[in-house]
DNA sequence: TTTGAAATACCCTCACT
DNA sequence: AGTGAGGGTATTTCAAA
């Protein structure tokens, strides 16, 4: 039964475009059954959207940076995320144990558009950068290895309950 | 004219399953006219594909880190990220400039997993790791800015060329 | 949950502009 | 490049098991 979802999830997550007609034919059920457990899968969050993959050179985002922060002043209420998050050169921003603060990931045209977003990133959340280069990327947003059960959003549930325990 | 481009792939990048109705209509062309342009994109590789976005925490996968490595032996011919690429817990590899050689992002289901893929990581390319744990993730992966050429893959072309010129 | 069928909507090609 | 129309296919809902 769950193996099911997880098929669906992995294919999905390969080709984001599938049709249920495909879906149904490689997880071996009919079209409707498959159109509801994604619809299902939608709902609980498991999926979470579809997107276009695009080329970030084809962008002219060319070149990619990750941005070390820490605070200027680390007695200031810290929301550097929210301050930031104006910028849509950060692709990404993690909150990360050790020396600093968050993580960033930076997508530029190039050298003088890094120099200009870094200066923004300073000012808007009063911090200190330490800037990684990126030279090339081997491989980028490989989709998952999926086994286990596909909760809600969570993690899985220790035991089976009869439906509708809350007591 | 590169303007509709523009919108079309915006458009995908925050919905990869609009159709092309749903496109055409955003954009003020025709149905055919979109899915044409939707057609080239894909082939000049701008749009790379699509993919389903999925809840990692849902897939049990709640844990994300860093994982810089530098190799144990820098005199060795350094394939790090084909030796690495069986792992699936390896989410992204990129090559970075600074005191680390590649910078990976890993996504296992706990601590106990993260201690398992790093010793892989070590004994599989025969390098040092030095592991930054995500607490949290404000943000990932937000739909870049979108403005430009949007040429082939790489950079805006300075001119025009005949097409079928090579000689 | 699954199935099959029926209605609607979409995909996709083609001829023309 | 863009449009509109056509046949074919997919999506979506529904009754039934």
């Amino acid at each position: 039964m769950e193996e099911i979802d997880r098929a669906i999830v992995a294919a999905l997550t390969g080709d984001g475009r599938l049709s249920y007609t495909d879906l149904a034919e490689r997880v071996g059920l009919s079209v409707s059954a498959v159109h509801q457990r994604v619809r299902r899968l939608e709902q609980r969050g498991v999926i979470k959207g579809y997107a276009a993959r695009v080329s970030f050179e084809a962008l002219d985002l060319p070149l990619t940076a990750f941005v070390a922060i820490r605070p200027f002043d680390p007695s200031q209420p810290d929301d550097a995320p929210e301050r930031l998050a104006h910028l849509p050169e950060i692709d990404s921003c993690y909150s990360v144990a050790g020396e600093d603060f968050y993580l960033l990931l930076v997508r530029v045209a190039g050298p003088a558009d890094l120099e200009r977003v870094l200066q923004e990133i300073r000012t808007s959340a009063n911090v200190t950068t330490r800037t990684t280069v990126v030279l090339s990327t081997p491989y980028e947003n490989r989709p998952p290895k999926i086994s286990g059960e596909l909760t809600g959003r969570g993690r899985p549930r220790p035991s089976a309950e009869p439906a509708g325990s809350t007591a």
